[in-house]
DNA sequence: GCGTAACTACTCGGATATGCTGTGTCCGAGTTAATCTGG
DNA sequence: CCAGATTAACTCGGACACAGCATATCCGAGTAGTTACGC
């Protein structure tokens, strides 16, 4: 699984205690990141419409969408695309009892369990949110995001 | 995820309905495949216990246990590796309110959604045996072990 | 005919190339804010 | 002092290199079955 999710997760938390737009510069300085390559994520939280971009001074980056309503799979969904975690390429059209017409991601059985793991893993991301997350955060660490609102501050 | 999960999965079926050593070559003509990189995907098979190796003539593979023993989860594991799908960097070590002795795997919010996430996934492959879905395919298509059991023999 | 030893064919196993996706970087288009100028 | 045009800096966005892993292949080590030979 790619490096940039979990870069995007904990952007997407930060960004959460903001309300104005934070350039990509100062994002990737918060925890030390290539500018670059960090944008290159944001663009596509953006084009997935979690994020909304603007362009010139006192520009960046921020929330599109109130915490609550982005769960964890539409980001991992936004940065690893949407296939699925195994993707079946029904070999068995190869074997003996081959039925060419046959759509084997239906019928094999391996592959209805490998999606019904798949469905299950993407039960659990989707049942979070980052306002979940960020409450949770809160609980543990309430100075979490006045600290954060403080070093953004500092680094505009 | 590997293309090589699928052959995996598929080859254990197969050998589950025989009962003496298939050699790499017959294997790989069943479904087509490229011999000599489906031999190194045996290989990890065998290096996990799952099957047992043996050399030169009326050599082969087979399976190391009986198939009730042998969870799609085994199977995986065995080619993938036992990472898990999202790995924790640590990033918020480079954050603002960094303390560097703490293991953010285990603290860190996003780590623990992630990694219940993965639980979920593992459970469903742990729950699937090779024996299970032996009886599915049996159950929908009875004459596929005597086919397969014929191809193999006619390959021999 | 039988036992033994050499031989041959077969199989696994790891070491060796190649291509593609994730990783990382750079520069141009567009936009905003500030500045400067003229009334 | 104020309005408007110009300018300059800043930000995103996509196009351009690099690297590491999945993919694919080949050849050597070891083994078992076979064959030939001697007794």
């Amino acid at each position: 699984m790619s490096q940039g999710v979990e870069w995007a997760l904990h952007t997407c938390l930060n960004l959460s205690w903001l309300d104005a737009p934070v350039p990509t510069s100062v994002l990737a300085t918060f925890y030390e990141l290539p500018p670059a390559y960090l944008n290159k994520q944001l663009q596509a939280l953006a084009r997935a419409g979690i994020l909304t971009s603007t362009s010139g001074p006192r520009g960046g980056f921020q929330l599109a969408r109130p915490p609550e309503a982005v769960s964890l799979l539409d980001i991992v969904t936004a940065i690893e695309g949407p296939e699925e975690l195994f993707r079946c390429e029904q070999i068995l059209r190869r074997g003996p009892g081959e039925h060419a017409g046959v759509d084997y991601r239906q019928s094999c059985e391996f592959s209805q369990v490998m999606r019904g793991a798949d469905l299950a893993w993407r039960r659990e991301l989707a049942g979070k949110t980052v306002a979940d997350v960020r409450t949770g955060v809160e609980r543990g660490h309430p100075e979490a995001p006045a600290n954060t609102r403080a070093r953004i501050a500092a680094l505009r």
